[in-house]
DNA sequence: AAAACGCGCAACCGCGACTGG
DNA sequence: ACCAGTCGCGGTTGCGCGTTT
């Protein structure tokens, strides 16, 4: 390939951008404004591509981005927007003044990936990495021929339900009062799901399983680590944090089966709830985004306008 | 001391969407 | 309807620098 003297002239720069060059910059956007970016290098004076202006503009010099660190709020909102949006960081972005896509996407890959991880949840899919179910000390075994075909990258509740073995409540709910008015549709907030198999007890590893998806539902909360509970009282229901994990009998002692629940709302608040006054859509701005990490994206652009 | 390695981050690249002629 | 120019996004690259061997 050869070059003649003034395509090579014309040649543009790449890599990191010098001080000289950002000044040029600032002085062209700050003076001029942002218009089109393909005619800023020739007025500006550099020897750039507009695409590589712009992109320095609004990463480097833009005069509103927030330096430094990122807040322990904002690290929230960047785990729950993603487990919502995936990887739209522009998306994303849009909810972090001051923030651009690139750094949070930076963020992302190189912290947040990680922190999830050792916590147990897979940065992807926002689900717990891996359920094991172990085997009980009678040499029943309920847990492993419904579990085996999980794997990492799979998810965990769709395995559960396939299974049947895990029924989860869609977070909507019908108002069965109203018999005689057309049935009206409720968003309930305390999404939960429940294990029902007839001569099933959990054993001591499934137990701490169950807890660690308590603590999975509590991470998406607070995304605080706590501290793994491994008491599971006889009967009731246990609580950690604001997420509740328990047991129930039904039926007869001959059939009996256990119902093991884990919901974001005591108990009592629960039933409460559901029996008197459900929560509506309109409700949902006096709760945590966390409570709605399961809905689609659909749902998200509705609730963001609530 | 210096080569190798690992990590974080800025910047690049390719592609799809949009727009105006 | 078509096309060229531009923009914006998200995946990827590779540089710079600190740490380890």
């Amino acid at each position: 390939m050869v070059h003649n003297s003034s395509s090579l002239k014309q040649k543009l720069k790449k890599g990191l951008w010098s001080p000289e060059e950002d000044q040029k910059l600032f002085n062209h956007i700050t003076k001029y404004g942002v218009g089109c970016w393909s005619s800023v290098p020739k007025q500006a004076g550099l020897q750039r591509c507009g695409k590589s202006c712009r992109l320095r503009w609004i990463n480097y010099l833009r005069p509103d981005l927030k330096r430094g660190m990122f807040t322990q709020e904002e690290e929230d909102l960047i785990i729950n927007l993603h487990s919502i949006l995936g990887n739209r960081w522009s998306r994303i972005a849009t909810q972090l003044p001051g923030r651009t896509d690139n750094e949070i996407k930076n963020f992302w890959n190189t912290s947040l990936k990680k922190k999830l991880r050792q916590k147990g949840i897979d940065p992807s899919t926002h689900k717990p990495l891996m359920i094991e179910i172990g085997e009980d000390p009678d040499g029943k075994n309920y847990g492993e021929n419904k579990f085996e075909s999980m794997s990492m990258t799979d998810n965990p509740r769709e395995a559960l339900v396939d299974h049947n073995l895990v029924y989860f409540d869609t977070g909507f709910a019908t108002d069965d009062s109203k018999e005689n008015d057309v049935k009206k549709q409720f968003f309930d907030p305390f999404s939960m799901f429940e294990v029902q198999q007839e001569g099933y007890e959990p054993n001591q590893s499934d137990q701490l399983n169950f807890v660690a998806l308590q603590n999975y539902y509590q991470n998406l909360r607070t995304l605080e680590q706590i501290q793994l509970d491994s008491s599971w009282g006889e009967s009731g229901f246990s609580e950690i944090g604001n997420v509740n994990c328990g047991r129930s009998e039904t039926g007869s002692s001959e059939n009996s089966s256990l119902r093991i629940k884990i919901s974001t709302s005591s108990w009592e608040e629960e039933q409460d709830d559901h029996q008197q006054n459900r929560y509506t859509p309109e409700d949902l701005n006096c709760f945590p985004l966390a409570s709605l990490s399961d809905l689609t994206e659909a749902n998200f652009d509705f609730f963001e306008q609530i």
